[in-house]
DNA sequence: TGAGGGCTCTGCAACGATGCAGACATCATG
DNA sequence: CATGATGTCTGCATCGTTGCAGAGCCCTCA
């Protein structure tokens, strides 16, 4: 079962247990001859290096936990992708859980017997924990909080500027001469805040145009999903003045408003112009394919991985944690423009 | 930085180690006064095991690892999130790594210096390393193969039918009284093993059917993403005797192919029916949605798990490696039937 | 009374690796 | 030739935990 240790090659080799761990890391000084003679034998028997054992000596894993909502959900399964490419550009690989969404569950992440010890550093995209509850439950572990939730700066943080992201959105479909433009995805409660800043910045592109928020038009979801989208749109168009426009929180449920304005025979953008927020990859294949505000995800994944091996790495917490900004931008696809396929 | 040890409780306790260490674990018998008195030094100083320590003495690490081409094909992401629940269940957590198909980082997982020794067992969907070279390279960690690959039952697998898979979808594209239906998604040389499974179903569909195969009507491509079933599609159309139905190996080639017709002006299903495999969400919400072949991925995670956690648990391999076939069945949506909503 | 048996609790060794200090041999230098 | 500097190699202690064997102690029962 288990592999050869570096007692074994030390005894067959007939050397002492620290020169093999020599020349298996290359440190110390060791003459040609016997690292020869020493590598030979690390691979008649195959040696590989315990890598608990390194890791319990050393203190440190080299793993990192990611924790999102939902990995089935196009955005986070993208943005996973970044961040274990970018952690292994770093020599650090990965453990992903999921939430579902469930607070308890994300405690659970950080509580006594989880296996946050096993990892130097957790990147998590909160739902319903607050940022208290993380603080005062894992002062030990390094955090860095990713895209939701802007806290009071008690942590590390990356995000897009979410206010400015949205107001760009809603401004581009003023820009196109609609005038009626729906939100869908507002959650008006504790943990909704990056819904909020996407409320917040809607509410200022209106303004800026002069034009008066219809509360009727600002539709709440519980989450950002498909279906809801869908629903939302459904009982949008029923309205005694339905939108000429709609500006969704995330690219699934704009993904679920289009399809619910199709089968409903309206047409998209003709009818009823949409866009989004992510630029998941299915947005690029839609029917019609989706205009949208793309975040760096790149960029995202890259940054909250440095800031995270900064703060495991930081013997002691220099100045504020910070709230790192990543960029975004519009990118205007059929669901918005008529055009050319992109 | 490092949180208190046992020793640190111990001595605050004025008790041994070894009965911190029981009063954490629930051992051996402790007295209730004792264990009380420990416990309030156990919050006192907020103790957490040593998780790292605790693996290397025990020999196992409680985690598994996935790798997969790209996390971001939701066929695999929604895989994943599949796993990630099932190996839950089971106590265990999923490191997941990316290969892009990379042969040479699949064989990198295996080799000397990875961390597969942080792993007590791997769940591997292989694109091109071939199942020699994974018997040959890593004969000590336990392994088990996803979705990918009949190999010559060297090691555990776990899959669908797919020759009837593919098979049952071609033949509902025929009772519908389609004629020439076409194949996307070939891939006739050494990796391309699943491909190849299909291809064999869709030609027994046509040969049942009595229908000769046309070669021109099967196209190869070299994966299996959006783009790739849009291009097919193009050059299907351009046809003398364009197709009147579509069989897609997995859903993302298939909605390329429904996107590309669609952009064409060919309608789907009227024109061209379009069936696909793997039932990922977005085929639920496409327009028009999406026909596929549903295999059950929870029980395909669920098996894949216990296939691997036995293989673990085995002293010693008893019998020859399971080949494990999990359930599939066909869904029909509108892209076949031009029903109702699904 | 004293042997035997439970119940608690403890100390030592070990998991497999690395950090550190030093042993030993060799070599250059004055 | 003595000295110190270098270059190789080794042994011990240690990371934090658990397995194992056993030490006390109290109680029971002949």
């Amino acid at each position: 079962m288990a592999g050869p240790t570096l007692r074994d090659v030390a005894k067959r080799a007939n050397v002492s247990i620290r020169t093999v761990s020599n020349v298996v890391n290359g440190y110390a000084p060791v003459s040609d001859e016997l690292r020869a003679r020493v590598q030979t034998v690390l691979d008649e028997l195959g040696y590989r290096p315990n890598l608990i054992a390194r890791n319990l000596k050393q203190g440190r894993t080299g793993m990192i936990a990611l924790v999102v909502p939902e990995l089935d959900v196009p955005y986070f399964a993208e943005l996973a992708r970044e961040i274990i490419t970018a952690a292994r550009a770093r020599g650090y690989v990965v453990m992903i859980d999921q939430t579902d969404g469930d607070g308890d569950r994300e405690r659970e992440l950080l509580g006594r017997d989880s296996r946050a010890t096993l990892f130097d550093g957790l990147l998590i995209s909160p739902i319903s924990v607050t940022a208290e509850e993380l603080r005062g439950r894992a002062n030990k572990v390094p955090i860095v909080l990713l895209g939701e939730h802007i806290f009071n700066g008690s942590l590390p943080h990356v995000a897009i500027d979410n206010v400015a992201a949205a107001r760009e959105a809603t401004t581009h479909l003023l820009d196109l001469g609609r005038r009626r433009v729906a939100a869908i995805g507002d959650q008006p409660y504790a943990t909704g805040e990056t819904a909020q800043l996407r409320t917040t910045g809607y509410r200022q592109a209106l303004a800026r145009a002069g034009i008066e928020v219809d509360e009727t038009l600002i539709v709440s979801t519980p989450h950002f999903h498909r279906r809801l989208g869908a629903e939302a749109v459904q009982r949008l168009i029923a309205l005694p003045e339905p939108p000429d426009a709609v500006f969704c929180y995330n690219d699934l449920l704009a993904l679920g408003a289009i399809r619910a304005l199709t089968r409903a025979g309206w047409r998209v953008p003709d009818d009823v112009a949409v866009v989004g927020i992510d630029d998941i990859e299915e947005g690029q294949y839609s029917t019609p394919s989706l205009t949208t505000v793309a975040p760096d995800k790149g960029e995202l994944a890259r940054r909250a991985v440095d800031a995270l091996l900064e703060t495991i790495n930081a013997a002691e917490p220099s100045g504020p944690p910070p709230e790192i900004v990543v960029p975004h931008r519009l990118i205007v696809r059929e669901s918005t423009a008529g055009g050319q396929p992109t």
